[in-house]
DNA sequence: GCTGACATGTAACCCGTTACATGATTCC
DNA sequence: GGAATCATGTAACGGGTTACATGTCAGC
């Protein structure tokens, strides 16, 4: 559903054609979207017939001819509509998450080089971003200005930092986590059970508390 | 595609029904994936053909029957494969952050409205986690033992924390940010601008760098 | 000569959601 | 009497992904 209100909102501020569209969605939206262009024409196509967008043929030489959509009055409407409603938290899916919940079946090697491999695929996308920030700062330092628009496109740059940030993070501290407790994996295959003593201390580093009242507040 | 696994885990450590599959996504599992009963049945009928799983009836009292599945040799061998994989970052769709990047086009209080109310619904969820955390703590206490299934789900668990209490304190930091550059939705509306000079400030105590270069590590 | 960017689409398929359908028991 | 819990499913629909299909031009 979110879909065509990114595809409202794009339009809203410029003429684009369906693959302009595609390149946001891939560029700055990656932070929080992403479709395909397979998608985006029969939605297009959709939007138009319901009055919310119009289009014009672009006739263009040595390129294939494009066809260049613009939002209409009933669109903004819409899109308004929508950004005046409340949104529901997503239901998150996290398939890397799932892998973790269920890697007491992997050895304590396996499960080391798992944390190790997502932490550095994280550090590659933090890298991009940065990268995204640094351009765009520039861009407003050369032309100069700064809006509303850009106000809230560097809050949604801000987020897709500190949560690649903040899993970078939390897989360091599992892998401290895990090593710390590293005998656990050896007690299994004896069928023997560890001691909450031994365990509590390393738990409470890891949860960043002083004792289980603290989660009480 | 990650269904299937989480439902293949489930099934690795007890005999269950699609009705008690459902539970525990609803419950401890919700941190990274949800499903309804009407996708897990056709699912299970699936991984039986599939003869990942296989399912035995039992007659109850006072209850409908149930089918109780358990996982064969086939589908342990199946989640190992899966869990040994290494996953792709997943492609996240946060419709709220979707709002939020076009919402340059309300006014500043329903900016500020909607941010104010996202964050309580964060909040909310925040504490329902730290309950599951306090009871979850106070379960190994009693059972006085400690497994590498119960670090795993830790993790997890603290990953579900973090992402609450990191997406609360950038609610409250992009107010705060929204609420400093408050004259940028007043400049708009004479079609003016505003100078590099006055924003510069705001913008590095948002992003929490002294200046651009810091980004260039 | 090949890859990639530009440009638009269709078709098949899979996954996920909502609605429909049934029926007993327990608790308020 | 009504809602919630236990328990299993089907059907329709909508959203998302992969594969297929076509064609030019620029740069390596």
């Amino acid at each position: 559903m979110s879909l065509k209100y990114g595809m409202l909102g794009l339009l809203s501020k410029w003429e684009a054609t369906g693959y302009d569209i595609k390149k946001e969605f891939d560029d700055f939206m990656s932070i929080f979207w992403h479709t395909h262009l397979s998608q985006i024409y029969p939605e297009l196509s959709k939007l138009e017939k319901e009055k919310l967008i119009e289009s014009k043929m672009i006739p263009q030489n040595g390129k294939p001819d494009k066809k260049l959509y613009s939002i209409t009055d009933a669109g903004r409407k819409e899109l308004y509509q929508w950004l005046e409603a409340p949104s529901e938290t997503p239901n998150v899916k996290d398939s890397f998450l799932m892998q973790t919940f269920f890697m007491d079946n992997l050895s304590l090697e396996d499960v080391l080089f798992q944390l190790k491999h997502y932490q550095k695929q994280r550090e590659a996308r933090l890298e991009k971003l940065k990268q995204t920030l640094y351009e765009q700062w520039q861009m407003i330092k050369e032309k100069n200005e700064f809006s509303t628009r850009l106000l809230m496109s560097s809050a949604v740059l801000k987020r897709g930092l500190d949560q690649e940030e903040e899993y970078i993070l939390w897989c360091k501290r599992t892998i401290e986590f895990v090593e710390s407790l590293e005998y656990l994996w050896n007690l299994e295959e004896s069928n023997d059970c560890a001691t909450i003593n031994e365990v509590e201390e390393a738990f409470y580093r890891y949860f960043e508390v002083e004792d289980l009242d603290e989660l009480k507040n």
